[in-house]
RNA sequence: GGUCUGGUAGCUCAGCUGGAUAGAGCAUCAGCCUUCUAAGCUGAGGGUCAUUGGUUCGAAUCCAAUCCAGAUCACCA
């Protein structure tokens, strides 16, 4: 049980012992005690003054008084300021919390619940490289699966792949008329760039078309539908929907290029999935349900014959959820593919990790799983992101303002070099050693400093300025533990006889934020939120490289305190490692 | 126009279920390597928490209004 809870306790039944009443965990405050008081916690008594009739002092001094003299292996002593009760814990306590955890892989990983979740994230187009957008949506879905598993979740990530449409045949058509044969082969590139480069072929030609035919007089909106390689495409679409055997096979061809494209990102990235999903299957998925909605009149059917449902009551507008030519829409196969996921998998819950462009689409996707009254109704959960953009605005592909997600990594991984060559220290590394390190590093960079930030809040990123290594970053969390593993490589642990040790400040601070680990956990979990945990191992590593300038742990004073305090950095290597495993970050024991 | 986000130090961000003098990192300045890795540590300067009003013993945090920025409201996905 954390300590807070513990403190909980310990006050409901004191204050329940000694007044009038019943209290709960509502009826006071814990917080950490401000560092500029003598404390560990503290209890704010203003809430508890109207209903016992009692200054806050007054309050303070009996309740003080009581924990200390029930709970003596808990609380050494209090003091009151102000109308704040501060707690001191015992040093018994810490240290017997060290002895038993300091080895525990496991610590801070709480138990399977018995809940099954499935985490959708990624969503790649087929007809493009994955950018920097994308590696924040990989990283986040990742470590949110990874936290929640950690939470006890049994986890299922998922990938719906954008593998049709209308985008994917601008580039199959841009391939036929300009490529002359060409594959990534031929030309040596990697299969994603490759089909990306003919997107944008398509859209070079087809802003000169438009422009050709209004030079010739055509209206602009004219213009843009009668393009001959925008019919062309249209064309390739419908022939592509009716399986034209050579249609399907150029797609066939071209996706599987990107394919192998992405899958050498995602594994340089550390992205996996546990099913994936391709539009090109699922697209068709809903219409059976379209037409439950209708008899349960949900939906509508319009004169034309399209269908629609009537969201005005819940502040938003109508919605075409089938086209008047019977093919499906957007919605319509996320609602069928809800379906599938829930009856296929059983899963308690569906995380959507999706932008925060697609808030609309999302609510009206879970509304309308309300009002058909699918079970799975409410579990179906958005965790929308902000947009990465650039100092001058949002990423376009078109305009060539985007930032690949090959490249950053491959920048990120040889700045990590140049920074590690410039120190110099891991000259006796091989070729193949610092490969891995300089990775470790880069993508750690990398990682950390799209996850340290509030999932919902957009971002800006400057190509200009190269991500730090130093401060609030990830290079500086692994430095943290490869100081620690440089020492247990040359200390090992022991168990002295028990004698009876006082800690120093920041001896008890670094165990302070240890003790935390289970409970940040738990609050990254309930809000999805790998930031939480970022900032939390931030703030451990920062803490404990002050107490290692501050006092040598293999020279300690006495032999005593030298277990303890191979203890304590053991104890904060473990909770390191495992916390940034959770974002996806590897750790070097050397650096 | 409707709906939804966000606005905290020069920059990037924490803090937001109300609590003590609003915190980090970067950048700037001043110190610390003959002792466990200086990708580190210590310190200084830097704030009208967008604005105004309200609720309260107490507001960056809750409520209302206003201003600014962004997203979205397609028979595109």
């Amino acid at each position: 049980m954390s300590i807070v809870k513990q403190i909980q306790s310990a006050v409901i039944n004191s204050l329940s012992s000694n007044f009038e009443g019943i209290f709960t965990d509502k009826d006071f405050q814990i917080n950490q005690t401000k560092p500029e008081f003598e404390g560990d916690y503290t209890i704010v008594l203003f809430s508890l003054v109207k209903s016992l009739k009692k200054s806050p002092d007054e309050i303070g001094n009996e309740l003080g008084k009581l924990l200390l003299k029930n709970y003596p292996e808990l609380f050494s002593s209090f003091n009151i300021i102000k109308g704040f009760l501060n707690l001191i814990i015992t040093d018994e306590y810490w240290i017997t919390l060290l002895q038993k955890k300091h080895n525990d892989i496991c610590f801070g990983k709480h138990a399977m619940n018995g809940k099954k979740v499935m985490v959708e994230y990624s969503s790649p187009n087929t007809n493009k490289p994955l950018h920097l957008g994308h590696l924040r949506n990989n990283f986040l879905g990742w470590s949110v699966a990874e936290i929640l598993k950690a939470n006890g979740y049994e986890v299922l990530k998922s990938c719906i792949v954008n593998d049709r449409g209308i985008h994917i045949c601008k580039s199959m058509i841009a391939w036929e008329l300009f490529a002359n044969g060409a594959t990534p082969a031929t030309t040596n590139t990697k299969g994603d760039h490759f089909v990306g480069e003919y997107y944008v072929k398509f859209n070079d030609e087809y802003k000169k078309q438009v422009g050709e035919l209004k030079a010739s007089g055509m209206n602009e909106a004219d213009a843009e539908k009668n393009a001959p390689i925008m019919l062309q495409t249209q064309q390739m679409l419908q022939d592509w929907e009716a399986g034209k055997p050579e249609v399907i096979e150029l797609w066939k061809m071209m996706n599987g290029w990107v394919y192998e494209g992405f899958d050498i990102t995602y594994k340089m990235i550390g992205t996996d999935f546990d099913k994936s999903y391709y539009e090109s299957e699922t697209y068709l998925l809903g219409k059976d349900i379209v037409q439950e909605g209708l008899d349960k009149k949900v939906f509508f059917k319009k004169e034309d014959g399209s269908v629609w449902i009537d969201l005005t009551a819940d502040g938003l507008d109508e919605k075409l959820v089938l086209r008047k030519d019977g093919t499906s829409v957007y919605i319509t196969q996320d609602i069928g593919l809800a379906k599938q996921k829930y009856d296929q998998y059983k899963i308690d819950e569906s995380i959507y990790v999706i932008g925060d462009e697609q808030n609309y689409h999302m609510k009206v996707l879970k509304l309308i799983a309300q009002k058909l009254g699918f079970p799975y109704a409410n579990d179906i959960y958005h965790l929308s992101y902000g947009m990465v953009e650039l100092p001058t605005g949002k990423m376009k592909s078109r305009e060539g303002t985007v930032v690949d997600a090959d490249d950053i990594v491959d920048e990120m991984i040889s700045t990590a070099q140049n920074h590690t060559e410039a120190l110099g220290k891991v000259k006796d590394f091989t070729a193949e050693e610092l490969n891995i390190l300089y990775k470790t590093i880069g993508l750690g960079a990398m990682k950390f400093y799209l996850l340290r930030v509030d999932p919902k809040k957009k971002m800006i990123f400057n190509p200009e300025e190269s991500i730090d290594f130093h401060g609030f970053t990830g290079p500086f969390i692994q430095y943290t533990y490869a100081r620690i593993k440089s020492i247990l490589r040359k200390e090992k642990l022991f168990n002295p006889e028990d004698k009876h040790l006082t800690l120093l400040t920041l001896e008890k601070e670094v165990l302070f934020n240890l003790e935390q680990f289970p409970q940040i956990i738990i609050e990254a979990g309930k809000e999805l939120s790998p930031a939480t945990l970022a900032n939390y191992l931030f703030h451990l590593a920062k803490t404990f490289n002050s107490f290692y300038t501050e006092h040598s742990i293999a020279n300690a004073e006495t032999n005593e305190k030298k277990s303890l305090r191979l203890q304590l950095a053991n104890m904060t290597s473990i909770v390191l490692s495992s916390g940034m495993q959770l974002l996806g970050i590897q750790m070097p024991e050397r650096m």
